[in-house]
DNA sequence: TAGAGCTTTGAGAGCGCTCCCAGTTAATCG
DNA sequence: CGATTAACTGGGAGCGCTCTCAAAGCTCTA
C-alpha cells in the first residue's frame, strides 16, 4: 500500500501541495508545464488522493445513500428494485458520485439504519425509496437531519419532501380504461397494500376509470395484494368464485402470479380471463401469456432521482422538488385485445 | 445541520475531547458517572461523529465495496445478483459496515471503475462478483493496490485470490446424473459462455457425469448460452432439431427460457423433454411447470463473502481464503422424477 | 522601463477525529 | 498511613487534504 499524499507528490515534481492540489482537482491557473510535470509524477507513482481527508476538508464525500427500507425487502422478488438500482448505480457513475446501499432487511436493521445513515459526513445526500407507511418514521428522522434527501414515490407526508414518482391515479386508470374498451364486464383488481401510497393511488385510477363509464364498483372485485407472486396467486384464488373476466394487478409479478392461479384453475388467458399488470419489467414478456402492462420507466426513474438530488445538494433543498414521470400502456396478448371479441 | 463536534460535548460534559472519544468508542477505563454523563449529552444533542475525521485519523473507513464488472449486467434480468446483493448487504448490517455498490454498466464505466474503487481511504476492502474472463483486469488491478479483496465465483487465476465458490463440476455432475437415472437418452446441455468458469465447470460436470456412465458426448447436444432468458429461448431453438429428450441448462433463467420455447415448438415438459436448471432462486417455481434444479446458496454466499473479507481486513490477506459451499439438487416437475417412466 | 493588472505559486490554518503519552486520582497493601 | 500500583483523564501531535491570502512572477501599456 503505497500511501502517497499530495506532499510526496509536490516534493518529487518541485512543487508545493497547493499546486499538486490544484492539478488533481484541474483547477485553472497552472502553468502549462507544470501541470504535466505534475501529472507525469502523479501517473508514474499511482497516486490516488485520499478521499477520507478530501471529504474532512472540503466537507463533501461525493457519496450518495440509497436506503431501501424494510418495506421494500420485496427487492429479491421483485425486479423493479434492481432495476431502480441500476438506473442509481449508472447514474452515479456518470457524475463521478460513489453510491452507498443501505438495505433494511430486518426490524433490527431497521432500527440500526439512521445512525448508520446520519453518521456525518459520510453521506452528501440520501435517496430513499417508499411510499410505505412504514417508512414515514425514517424519512421524518432523515429530514430533520436537514440532508439533502429526495424520495423515490410519493411519501404520506409530502410537503418538505422532494420526491419522484409516476402518476399513479392516471396510469392505473388509463390499464382499466382500456379494458373497458375492450368489452369487459366484470372487471377485477389486485392492489398494492394500502398502507403505500401505490396502493392507493392505483386502486383509486380503477375506480375513477370505472366511475367514470358509470359504471358501479363491485368491492367483490378488490382485492388488496402484497407485490409478490404468491400474493398474486393467492388473491387471484380468493377472486376467482366471483368469475372476474378481466384482472388489473397493480404490479406485473402480482399478475403473474395471478395467471397461474388462473390456469392451475384451468381457465385461460385471455379468452377466460385477461389481464393488464403494472411495470412492464422483463417478467412481463417472460410468461407464456405476454403480458400487457403500464410501462414505468424505471431505470430513467433511478438516474432522475439521482439528478435531483445532485441538483439538491449544489443549489439547496428548498423548495422541494416534485418529478411526476409518464407512463405508458404496452399492449400485449394477456389483454385479449388482438383478439376479435 | 448542528455539526458538532467531540471538541463541543466534551465542553458541555466538562471532560476532554480524549475521554468523550473513548465513550462513543465504548472503550474501557472511562469512570462510570462520566460516562454517563457524557452520554446524557451525546443524546441530548443528537451528536453523530464525522465519518470522514475518523476514517482519516484511523485509517479505517468501515465500508466495503462490492463490484459488479461489465460481465455481470445481467444484473437485471437475472435474480441471482439481487439476491447475492442482499446477502451481502445484510452481512454487512450486522457487522456495521457500509456497503459501497459499484456497478460497471458500460465500457466507460469499466474504464473510470478502477480509479474509483481505489480512491485510497474510501474502502477497507472489496468484494469482486467474477468468474468471467472480462474480469481479470479490474481483479490483477486490484491486486496490485494489496487492498483486501474476496472474488466471488472462483476467477481464472486464483493464486494469490480469496474466494468463495461452490463446486460447479460436482453440482452440474450430480444434475446430469440424476437425468441418467432417470433413464434420458439423449441428454442436452446449455451451457454458460465458455468465457466463465461457471460456464467451463458446469459442462465439465455434464460430460464427466455422462462419460462415466459409458455414454459418448454427441457435441451436437451442447450449446453455449449466456445466463439470459433470451439467450436460453434461442439455444433451445437452435437444439429442438437434434430431438433432446433431457435438458441441463446452466441456469434457472436459462431453464425457463429454453421450456419456453419447447412449449412454443408444442412439446411438453417433461414427458417430450425434461429440465434441470441451477440457482433455484424463486423463479424456479414460478413457471407452469415447477423447476427441478441444483440449489445454491446465493444469500449465504454473501454473507460468507463478508465475513471472510472482514477476516482479511482485521487478520491480513495472507494466506488467500478459498471457501467452497454446498449444493443441493431440488427434485420438482420438470425432470419428470415424479410420473413413472 | 516603471508600474498597473493580471496569473501563478506557496505558506498556513484548519477540517474532526484517533492515539500515544504523561499526569492525575483512586485503590491496594505491607 | 506512606508507598506502590492500577485506573482514569487531558494534551498534543498528527491523519492528508482544501482553501484563503499574500507574495512573486508576467505581460503589457504609456
Amino acid at each position: 500500500m503505497p500511501s502517497l499524499t499530495l506532499e510526496d507528490i509536490a516534493r518529487q515534481a518541485g512543487v508545493s501541495r497547493s499546486t499538486v492540489s490544484r492539478v488533481v482537482n484541474e483547477q485553472p491557473n497552472v502553468r502549462e508545464n507544470v501541470r504535466q510535470r505534475v501529472l507525469e509524477v502523479i501517473q508514474s507513482t499511482g497516486y490516488h488522493p485520499n478521499a477520507a481527508a478530501r471529504t474532512l476538508a472540503s466537507q463533501r464525500s461525493w457519496t450518495i445513500g440509497l436506503i431501501l427500507p424494510l418495506s421494500v425487502s420485496f427487492f429479491f422478488t421483485d425486479p423493479y428494485y434492481p432495476h431502480l438500482t441500476k438506473g442509481i448505480a449508472q447514474t452515479c457513475n456518470q457524475y463521478d458520485y460513489t453510491l452507498a446501499l443501505f438495505l433494511v432487511s430486518s426490524k433490527e436493521d431497521e432500527e440500526k439504519m439512521f445512525p448508520r445513515v446520519s453518521r456525518h459526513g459520510l453521506l452528501d445526500g440520501v435517496i430513499v425509496q417508499s411510499g410505505h407507511h412504514g417508512d414515514q418514521g425514517i424519512i421524518g428522522q432523515l429530514i430533520d437531519t436537514k440532508m439533502p434527501m429526495i424520495v423515490v414515490g410519493r411519501p404520506f407526508r409530502s410537503d418538505n419532501v422532494s420526491y419522484v414518482d409516476i402518476d399513479n391515479v392516471n396510469a392505473a386508470y388509463n390499464a382499466v380504461a382500456h379494458l373497458i374498451r375492450l368489452g369487459y364486464q366484470r372487471i377485477a383488481t389486485i392492489t398494492g397494500p394500502v398502507a403505500s401510497t401505490v396502493g392507493i393511488d392505483r386502486k383509486e385510477g380503477y375506480r375513477k376509470a370505472l366511475v367514470e363509464r358509470g359504471r358501479v364498483i363491485d368491492e367483490s372485485l378488490i382485492i388488496e395484494g402484497d407485490f409478490t407472486e404468491a400474493g398474486g396467486y393467492y388473491a387471484m384464488q380468493q377472486m376467482l368464485p366471483v368469475k372476474p373476466d378481466a384482472v388489473f394487478a397493480a404490479s406485473d409479478i402480482m399478475a403473474i402470479g395471478a395467471m397461474r392461479a388462473v390456469r392451475d384453475s384451468g381457465l385461460r388467458i385471455p379468452e377466460d380471463v385477461a389481464f393488464v399488470g403494472f411495470d412492464d419489467l422483463p417478467i412481463a414478456t417472460l410468461s407464456d401469456t405476454q403480458l400487457t402492462t403500464i410501462r414505468q420507466p424505471v431505470v430513467s426513474f433511478g438516474a432522475k432521482a439521482v439528478e435531483i438530488l445532485i441538483d439538491l445538494i449544489e443549489n439547496g433543498t428548498y423548495p422541494p422538488r416534485h418529478i411526476i414521470m409518464d407512463t405508458e400502456l404496452v399492449i400485449r396478448d394477456s389483454c385479449g385485445a388482438v383478439r376479435e371479441k
